[in-house]
DNA sequence: ATTATTGAGATTGATGACAATATTGTAATG
DNA sequence: CATTACAATATTGTCATCAATCTCAATAAT
């Protein structure tokens, strides 16, 4: 049995009591996301246990939050393991974000107040000087800064397990340049929608957003397969 | 301390394992989805350990399970309880379910078979002729049913959790007669119109059945909470 | 040569014990 | 008498260990 890593990549020392797990689960889906950890991988309690410090238990409270977020199969009594990444499995994701989103937004833009629609601009100039490792996460910011004001807790939650998943695509495309222009072309015409508060408009917006980003994602992950 | 329920009413003896979780989470789940176990209640590990009679940990992932569908809530340090219900959250999980049923049967529809339509048909006619404690299963089975062509994965789970969240408050109205032949009608349309195989008229009877049920729902909730 | 069997090793599922945190009841003080 | 501080209790989070299951390679049989 070789060294292993044996020690934490874990950035703030693994947070207080009861909160190890999700923060395990946060480092996890990080490394899962960004593409370290890839498609399949075998996720031993043991072997993650020794590597975070700690003993199995957060380990698999973790996994579990995973598997919650579609991130990690679990075969009982076999492990868990990454979960394959496929078009088909794209596609549904973009399916189910453009239903939950164009929702929540409907909702939001009643309620929309224009300190949070300047927070979304804000996030949005980020966005444009970020780099890789952080586009996934800004954009999910700027989407939700939107949608916040629906008051839809369960919605919300949904929304954003649907972007843990999507950003595991994400990641591995946001490298094509034309994919974050056009992005942030869409998204300025969707923050002009939204303060005019034109429901109808900014839905069109996120539609069109959502389908092109899941179609350039698709033709991405195809191209790289083949 | 008194001697509590010491043991199982479980139904099938917990299954092998690797499943006492699942088994636990079920019963748990039907105990809440019923109504015995009132929202606020305190659902601590050691004493569902000791009343299922095995350790405390299955307890906490079965309890994870039902966080994972929003029957039960859960503080770090602080323990579970069962969720409160409320005219906001009925509301919010029928928003969450027209959308994302409306989709998932707009993607069947094409490819769904007779064989399929007449099992839905059947589950219908038990439907018809059941007592509550059965209604909500039958109910979300036959919806399922036309769903699973779209072969969605994701789609489908998801559907199933909020029917999960949506029979604790379809339980406690659907003594309530005429609801259910309501529903009942509008089933047999639904069924018509999937086997004339028309996805406009079909999605619009599921929108219209999905909205009354809220609509139903919340009324009568709305009287028995004053 | 191919397939079935079986046994060792590895890994998961569950248990009971311990440490940390929250809750509650009591007493002291204004 | 109300309020706050504190101690006792109860409950949760974690750990270390045991038991059951799976993996997989080596062996034997057809």
């Amino acid at each position: 049995m070789r060294p292993e890593r044996v020690l934490e990549s874990a950035p703030a020392k693994l947070g207080q009591r009861g909160a190890q797990a999700a923060a395990i689960a946060a480092e996890l889906r990080r490394e899962i996301i960004a593409g370290s950890m890839e498609p399949g991988v075998r996720l031993g309690q043991e072997q993650l246990a020794h590597r975070f410090g700690v003993s199995r238990m957060p380990v698999r409270e973790a996994l579990k939050l995973l598997v919650a977020d579609g991130l990690v199969a679990f075969d009982p009594n076999k492990g868990a393991r990454v979960t394959q990444i496929s078009l088909e499995d794209l596609r549904e994701i973009y399916e189910m974000r453009m239903a939950a989103e164009s929702l929540a937004l409907k909702i939001a833009i009643p309620e929309l107040s224009n300190s949070q629609i300047d927070k979304a601009e804000a996030l949005q100039d980020q966005l444009e000087s970020a780099t890789f490792g952080d586009f996934g996460g800004l954009n999910s910011r700027f989407h939700r800064t939107l949608y916040e004001p629906c008051d839809r807790p369960r919605l919300l939650a949904h929304i954003d397990s649907l972007s843990s998943a999507a950003d595991r695509y994400l990641c591995t495309a946001v490298a094509q340049a034309n994919h974050a222009v056009q992005s942030h072309k869409e998204h300025r015409s969707l923050l002009v929608a939204c303060r005019n508060r034109d429901e109808e408009t900014a839905i069109a917006c996120l539609t069109d957003h959502i389908i092109r980003g899941g179609e350039t994602l698709g033709r991405y992950l195809e191209k790289q397969q083949a």
